[in-house]
DNA sequence: CAGATTTATCGTCAATCTGACAACAACCTC
DNA sequence: GAGGTTGTTGTCAGATTGACGATAAATCTG
């Protein structure tokens, strides 16, 4: 029914490299972190057009010879001069963005990758500028997505991400990643409240989340000025039957 | 700390295509249709080396001027010779797969596609075989997945299809885009069957979808010999909260 | 055409879960 | 040690769930 075998229709039998220009393969980084009840994001400022002064996702090319999440990982590294392979840093491919004139110099297919940075609450990792970029620093996401200014289709790429992690944390222990390997279930509703902007009653809270964790049978030493709490460790059990984000208000439930 | 700026480090201001190897990029398609209350996927057989004789996914190049989605949607409508546009066939990214080595020739980097195609469940659009393809048929999902002998890594994303669809319909319609625009909730229960093979109870399955669908007033003209059923159309609300799958016998909900 | 059969929908019931909120216990600061 | 703060457990009414039975509406069989 089709002759018309377009070019882009012929398989790698008959693929010549030079019959398409040339794509530049990436990864760009929606890395979160928590402090002080905020959800932070790793931004970099642009020191060179296009886009220039702009805030960016960090990233870079991935090598000739790895994969994606491995050229995300390697870019993390470098970024944060963190000793990842210690800390359980959860890294996962988002998305691919693959418009033509994302970037108008050249055709460059960016493969995003979201991820968690550990953190106690009240400090964030270093980060460091890459070489394209004038600074690195953390910024609030909500802030940034309101204002919306960002290079290329990073904005985008930015929601996708908080999209991805407040999704999956209604049905996985994810939020886990985002402290320390032993935390207290305030702490975890910390976290909760901070990427889904709500205020959870802490009772509820306990009582849904608790058989999902391990208890290691330690307490926190005391930090606040209150009762001590339980410590516990994330278990990669999936929660079932999900916890559900509370309903944006005017989004009806039943229409009727 | 890390001064050796790694050629992958730098970015487009310094980028010259020719240090690195060229990169094709394509789009695979993991196309789902029911019938029989059955799961089935569009698969071609390859016709030349490497994986001569295997089943793969259907795919091609995504063109110079087109973005990844696009891509697929050209691919699909070759390919099922479907009036796409009229029917609202559901087409969403996936992922995207990297591996320097998934094909043996070059660089290969895919964005692999996940599509629904409405049908009555009785019988299978048809589709044609690509340039490269020996033929092209359905085959029921969960058996090639337990067969599990397909070329490149389609067996992998095929799983990843398959995982994508079977959690969406916890707290989505997209099942709804595997029937008619008009379908009875026993069409529906047959599309949640099929995917996550169970066997729900009808009353229930009523009971829980009814208010997150459109009734459309009309009735199904009694097919099989039972009364006639309510004709419905999908909304595109979000399920609060989720219709849960059944948990897997062997995973303990509350260990303890 | 009169059952028998199949099918869709609604109803019931006990068990569980949910959200709201109170009660209590453990710790810190002054 | 008094007072404030924090973590955990308890209570209670209302909603939801899974299992299953009852009813109504059509087709099929003879």
């Amino acid at each position: 029914m089709t002759f018309d075998a377009t070019s882009a229709k012929k398989f790698l039998e008959s693929y010549n490299p030079r019959d398409y220009p040339s794509i530049a393969l990436t990864v760009d980084l929606v890395v979160f972190a928590v402090t002080d009840g905020v959800l932070n994001v790793a931004l970099v400022r642009r020191g060179g057009h296009p886009f220039k002064d702009a805030l960016a996702l960090p990233g870079g090319f991935v090598g000739p010879e790895e994969s994606a999440i491995q050229a995300a990982g390697r870019e993390l590294a470098e970024e944060t001069t963190l000793d990842l392979g210690r800390l359980p840093v959860h890294l996962e491919q988002l998305a691919t963005y693959t418009s033509p004139d994302r970037d108008p110099r050249m055709r460059v297919v960016s493969v995003a990758h979201l991820a968690l940075l550990a953190s106690d609450g009240t400090s964030l990792p270093k980060i460091a500028a890459g070489s394209d970029a004038a600074s690195a620093g953390w910024y609030p996401v909500h802030d940034v997505l309101r204002g919306k200014e960002m290079a290329f289709d990073h904005a985008t790429i930015l929601g996708d991400g908080l999209a991805r992690l407040a999704g999956k944390m209604e049905y996985t222990t994810v939020a886990a990643r985002l402290l320390p390997e032993e935390f207290t279930l305030t702490q975890l509703r910390t976290v909760y409240d901070a990427v889904w902007e709500t205020t959870m009653a802490a009772g509820n809270f306990t009582r849904k989340m608790t058989p999902r964790l391990h208890d290691t049978g330690r307490k926190s030493r005391g930090g606040a000025g209150g009762a001590p709490a339980a410590l516990f460790t994330a278990t990669d059990l999936h929660i079932h039957p999900p916890l559900t984000k509370p309903q944006a208000p005017g989004s009806p439930v039943t229409p009727e």
